[in-house]
DNA sequence: TTCGCCATGTAATTCGTTACATGATTTG
DNA sequence: CAAATCATGTAACGAATTACATGGCGAA
């Protein structure tokens, strides 16, 4: 389903596409929120489409067609927005190394932290290139909050490794 | 692969144990972290065997095997930990709200964020719960901070929200 | 005209969820 | 003995990743 959701937002928002619009469109505005690879856009928009969520606005070179979003795409965006519950899955393959770092010894733990600490600049470093004012504003703002939380977490955690070992 | 390195760590952690076990050990312990149920653990366990990374040390009543990390189970936990880069894929359907939430009129909005803030103090709520001083000590810190700074962030946003509208 | 990027797709496989099925043990 | 919970599993389906395949178009 939120894959179908991602998609119909992006319409929404910035307007008709192609499959390959939409998976650039992922790749720069939705990635830090949601992921998906064109191997997984192309294939559910034949779906959405049979669905009567989205239609095939025009059809250019090459194969490429434009799809838009319907009024039932429109009504079902909306509807999730305001009803579903977000579920709380969490599978954070950073937050399972944190889990296990006590299987290592400090010398290991340390180096370990260095490098999910690294991480957490990395997506910070690419966090704080967003354009500001975007319509990805919110979740924007959600992320960096998360990101320097994520990377407080591990100073705190070498220091106190530092200070035990 | 983390399924597997989540078993081979809870087996490390807190012994030798049955499938039915290690789910609740999943539930109690991994819960903010990473999921899993049964119907996921029960066969990967079997392959896990197959493989070599773990034995059955003892079989009980109805068919319980009670599962042993072996020698190259330890070797590809400790190798994991040591070596894998963390991915950064993230989906999360709250953030996706997020993202979304330039769709919806001030008054929808506010009420979206409200219920999600009532999900990041949910969640908060669970972890406050959980024991210090144990075994997953750090992932706990770790969700604790992201959980608080999650509802920083609802806050501040239902405030912007609020002057705004 | 060759190289690199644009653009679209399919296939195979793995990972994860939901629904189903079964029987043992404990508690009231 | 009935009901609840313990405990193990399978099957079907859906979501996601990886690998493969193809051809167009533009620039050097």
């Amino acid at each position: 389903m939120s894959l179908r959701i991602a998609l119909l937002g992006l319409l929404t928002a910035k307007g008709p596409a192609s499959g390959y619009d939409l998976a650039k469109r992922f790749e720069h505005s939705l990635n830090h929120v949601w992921q998906a690879g064109h191997t997984q856009i192309y294939p559910e928009l034949v779906k959405m489409a049979a669905d009567g969520l989205v239609t095939v606005e025009a059809e250019g070179a090459r194969g490429r067609k434009i799809y838009a979003i319907t009024p039932d795409g429109s009504r079902l965006l909306t509807e999730w927005l305001i009803e579903h519950d977000p579920s709380a899955t969490i599978r954070s393959e950073t937050a399972l190394q944190a889990f296990l770092l006590p299987l290592l010894d400090t010398e290991q733990a340390i180096a370990v932290v260095e490098r999910i600490k690294g991480h957490f600049e990395a997506r910070l470093a690419v966090l704080d290139c967003q354009p500001e004012g975007q319509f990805g504003n919110y979740a924007l703002s959600l992320g960096l909050r998360q990101m320097r939380s994520g990377r407080e977490w591990a100073e705190e955690t070498l220091a106190a490794l530092r200070r035990e070992g």
